[in-house]
RNA sequence: GGGCGGUUAGCUCAGUCGGCCAGAGCGCCUCCCUUACACGGAGGAGGCCACAGGUUCAAGUCCUGUACCGCCCA
């Protein structure tokens, strides 16, 4: 047998993170408990029983974790461990994602480093370069995450372009294809002349500028005036012309594509126009002016120019009115050929130089200020473009509406509730989503287009002749997909489908939560909706738990460009407090989708609380035996009222907890496992053993069995909270005190209601309140904190009781054994300070010391402050309230009365002595 | 313009069927390095729960409005 040192010897004086952090990690790895199969071979799970998956948000592989993905990690983790404790078979399915434009964007970077441009190496070199770029930060961020400590099977772990997956893809594109849910068309796209590519809707960022508003004016055709008779920059190109159409415009540049001008119907200033002809100036192209009711008067002048191909608003216009779709720039951002004399000028200098023609003919009549929102590329910032791009889309209003549908049944459910409105809304007014991209890094659009007969086809492998004609001369579309796309498979491409007998797929589909950024509710957990409901005819998980964004301390959003920024580092984080304390920060902090400000303060407070649990642990280990008793094979009749309340207070917490985890209020229950483990279980319940522990001819095994025992359960409860610390101590705990091998495995403690004991935790209620009025006393009259001081206690109803467990009153408030009496009632000794709780009074004579004024007046607050309190008592009782409220309220009240009154009584009575003295 | 969230102690935050005197951590004040822990222990001070109405026996909590901060959508 192990000696009590031995045993300490593993137990480092403070804990130590980085110490078990590693070791632990691999262990668990090695262990295989991180993979259902084991789970099952350990008769913790089973085939047949409940499972519970989760696959991990990809994170892009352009880069690092941030302080986002730690917190996914860890809420996810948490509800990983938390159902593999219950006996679920649990899968936590990791991988990554491709990126496209993202990734794309930074390896053309490196290479420009070396002055190379994509093109410079070719599609085949570029692509090989960005998989050599995915292998080093994959291995990078899976180190992090590993860091995290999350139990995710990584012999599952997947990449969006990863064979299956990208089967997948394809199956999924064929699939809506041929339904006619994927077309391809010439439609007003967002361009990034940057990219070079179209990106969706939600990947313009708008961002507020300060810019101008330019009021400029074209001629009208008339009698007297039939067209510009002089070129354009001769300042004579308006001559003669008496009619003008003036206008606002906030992009100058578009002007050379205008096919029309606007106004409004009943805008008496200008409809006297409709139906006449102006010239775009520079161009001299004939343009009408058009009524529409899209025009909004109140904005600048009330006349509009009006530009289809490159402005979502004038591309509606045009549909209504038949007009021309003008495109006047290249895809890199220039202006092309139709814009005339400006061809071949940068889209920003042909700005300036096309209002400085503007102003030379006298054509331009003011300038702006003007604040406004401009589009800008969420993944490289540069201002978008609206232009006319032949494009691939996804038809997905009839998918919009089978999510929507799925979420009216009640099949998927988001957490909080609150976005499942914001969801809605965002559905409703859906638009086709545009998924193809000029980009070389993705899944390439499985289209093909026969030279011979313009056949149009898409097929799962690659066709080598037309399916049509049989000619051999086809080609493949040259553009990839959206990441999203593919992305938005992941609850079921991940598992084997299309394969609709992959037994993960038909395990662990659907996933039973998405967790993951309020921020990307439209990006992702949306289009996984449609695509599920469209490919799979279900939901892909049945609830959708949103959490939210971090930001320092001060509400700043954490941005690279900070200069503290590496304080945010998760890395950082861990290495300063521990992943414990990190995971618990992350998880108790804040409520869904509210954001969180992480405050380093506590970080500090959960790393100080890894630490309290591992003194405790020390504590316990040092004072119990190699073999400590077992809470079942100790008499019951030795159980004191300490051990009684802890074992109730612990079935409290186990039960509060686990209702709590269920409603998916992580923060909550994490908290009050804290507060049980510090202020009772240390605070009190320790505290209270050491009475016997230190003490040699008592009976040890009870108080070491509840110890061990709360202990032991109270590691169950943190795990999925703290999982290394938990595990460390757990593993250091002997055999007899822990069912099974490791922690991560344990089962999650149920409540035994034999344990609960309401008597035991009202005594305690009242010997801890005796305990601290003593102490608050002993400190008023700055008392030496070892000091034994006498007491005489008066305890009417409660004084066998309290005697009973008058060693626990004695230790804890410092009492002197010697000279302290219970009994139901006492006289008071001179000079001493009374202490009251409830109709307990405890005299302390504290000779000499008592200060008689003093005393009064804390008595006299205290009588003041409970008078106050029974007054507004009485009156309530004596109001409505006694028969509009609920009984049990009323009663309750009632009781609370008669004790205030009880107290007062005493404290009164404590008031008329003080005056004899 | 439409929608949503926040406003609780000096700071960062809890408070999810309305019901004891509104809580925690940190900070602050007093005492204590007592054989688990100073990453600690004991005691204490500190709040018109943004503001104004309303519903209710009872409102931090529900309803209406206002202000400020922030986010999303157009």
């Amino acid at each position: 047998m192990r000696s009590k040192e031995e045993m300490m010897i593993d137990l480092s004086k403070t804990y130590q993170p980085e110490e078990h952090e590693e070791p632990l990690y691999r262990w668990w790895e090695e262990q295989g408990y991180f993979k259902p199969e084991t789970l099952v071979e350990l008769g913790l799970a089973s085939r047949e029983g409940p499972r519970f998956c989760i696959t991990m948000p990809p994170p892009n592989v352009t880069g690092i974790l941030h302080l986002g993905h730690a917190i996914t990690a860890a809420v996810e983790d948490l509800i990983t461990r938390y159902h593999r404790m219950r006996g679920y078979e649990t899968l936590y399915l990791p991988g990554s994602d491709h990126a496209g434009i993202a990734t794309q964007n930074v390896v053309e970077r490196e290479l420009a480093k070396e002055g190379l441009t994509r093109h410079d190496i070719g599609r085949q070199d570029f692509v090989a370069r960005a998989w050599a770029w995915k292998e080093e930060t994959q291995a990078r961020i899976t180190a992090q995450h590993r860091k995290l400590g999350i139990s995710c099977d990584w012999e599952r772990e997947r990449f969006t372009l990863d064979g299956q997956l990208s089967h997948a893809v394809r199956v999924a594109f064929v699939t809506l294809f041929n339904r006619d849910l994927i077309y391809r068309g010439p439609y007003l796209v967002n361009w990034c002349p940057r990219c070079e590519s179209a990106i969706s809707d939600l990947e313009v960022e708008p961002e507020e500028h300060d810019s101008y508003l330019w009021h400029i004016r074209y001629p009208i055709v008339d009698e007297s005036w039939e067209g510009p008779a002089h070129p354009w920059g001769s300042g004579r190109w308006a001559e003669g012309a008496t009619t003008f159409i003036q206008m606002a415009t906030t992009r100058p540049e578009t002007i050379l594509g205008d096919t029309a001008v606007a106004i409004h119907p009943e805008d008496d200033r200008w409809n006297h126009l409709a139906g006449e002809t102006a010239v775009l100036p520079a161009v001299n192209r004939p343009i009408a002016v058009i009524a529409d009711e899209a025009v909004r008067p109140e904005f600048g002048t009330g006349a509009v120019k009006v530009t289809p191909a490159h402005d979502p608003t004038d591309y509606e216009i045009g549909m209504r009115h038949g007009l021309d779709r003008i495109n006047v720039l290249t895809e890199a951002g220039e202006m092309n050929d139709n814009a005339g004399p400006y061809a071949g000028l940068d889209r920003t200098a042909a700005r300036e130089q096309i209002v400085a023609g503007f102003e030379s003919e006298g054509l331009l009549v003011k300038v702006e200020d003007y604040h406004h929102a401009v589009g800008h590329c969420q993944r490289c910032n540069t201002v978008v473009e609206p232009l006319i791009s032949t494009q691939w889309f996804v038809r997905v209003k009839p998918l919009a509406k089978l999510a929507m549908e799925a979420v009216e049944r009640g099949e998927m459910r988001i957490v909080p509730a609150r976005f499942e409105k914001v969801f809605f809304h965002w559905m409703e007014n859906i638009r086709d989503w545009c998924i193809s991209r000029q980009l070389w890094w993705g899944h390439r659009i499985p289209v093909w287009t026969c030279e011979t007969c313009n056949h149009v086809w898409s097929a799962v492998e690659d066709p080598r002749v037309c399916t049509a004609c049989g000619g051999h001369v086809i080609h493949q579309d040259e553009d990839v997909l959206d990441t999203w796309f593919s992305s938005g498979l992941w609850p079921f491409s991940t598992l084997g489908w299309p394969d609709d007998t992959a037994s993960d797929l038909e395990r662990f589909f659907p996933n039973d939560v998405r967790e993951t950024g309020y921020d990307i509710l439209f990006f992702w957990v949306a289009r996984e909706t449609m695509l599920s409901l469209a490919l799979t005819g279900q939901v892909p998980y049945h609830t959708v738990y949103l959490h939210g964004l971090i930001r320092n301390e001060h509400g700043e959003k954490i941005s690279k460009s900070m200069p503290d920024a590496w304080k945010y580092d998760p890395l950082y984080i861990i290495e300063e407090y521990g992943t414990d304390a990190l995971r618990y920060t992350l998880t108790t902090s804040s409520t869904p989708g509210n954001d969180m400000n992480l405050d380093p303060r506590r970080l500090e407070g959960a790393r100080n609380f890894a630490n309290k649990i591992w003194q405790a642990t020390r504590f316990i280990l040092m004072n119990l035996e190699a073999t400590p008793s077992v809470l079942a094979a100790i008499d019951w009749q030795e159980l004191q009222l300490p051990d009684r309340w802890i074992l109730s207070r612990l079935q409290r917490v186990t039960q509060s907890a686990t209702r709590l985890i269920e409603e998916f209020q992580y923060g909550e229950a994490g908290r009050q496992i804290r507060d049980f483990v510090w202020d009772e279980f240390c605070d009190w319940y320790i505290e209270a053993t050491k009475i016997r522990l230190y003490d040699d001819d008592t009976d040890q095994a009870t108080p070491g069995a509840v110890l061990m025992a709360v202990l032991e359960q109270a590691m169950r409860l943190l795990h999925p909270f703290m999982p290394f610390v938990t595990e460390a101590i757990w593993q250091a705990l002997p055999q007899s005190a822990r069912a099974g091998e490791a922690l991560i495995v344990a089962s999650w403690p149920e409540v035994e209601a034999r344990w609960v004991d309401q008597t035991a935790e009202d005594e305690m209620d009242v010997v801890m309140a005796l305990i601290g009025g003593i102490r608050a006393v002993r400190s008023e009259y700055n008392v030496e904190a070892g000091k034994r001081v006498a007491a005489t206690i008066a305890a009417g109803d409660l004084a066998a009781i309290l005697d009973d467990n008058r060693d626990l009153l004695t230790f804890l408030a410092r009492l002197d054994p010697h000279q302290t009496q219970i009994a139901a009632t006492s006289v008071p000794p001179p000079q001493s300070a009374p202490v009251v709780v409830g109709e307990v009074v405890a005299y302390l004579p504290l000779a000499g010391m008592v200060d008689v004024a003093a005393e009064r007046a804390r008595l006299e607050k205290e009588l003041d402050g409970l008078a106050a309190r029974i007054a507004a008592s009485e009156a309530r009782l004596a109001g409505p309230f006694a028969e509009k409220a609920p009984e049990n309220i009323v009663q309750q009240e009632r009781e609370r009365l008669s004790e205030m009154r009880r107290e007062a009584a005493q404290i009164s009575e404590q008031l008329a002595q003080l005056a004899h003295l």
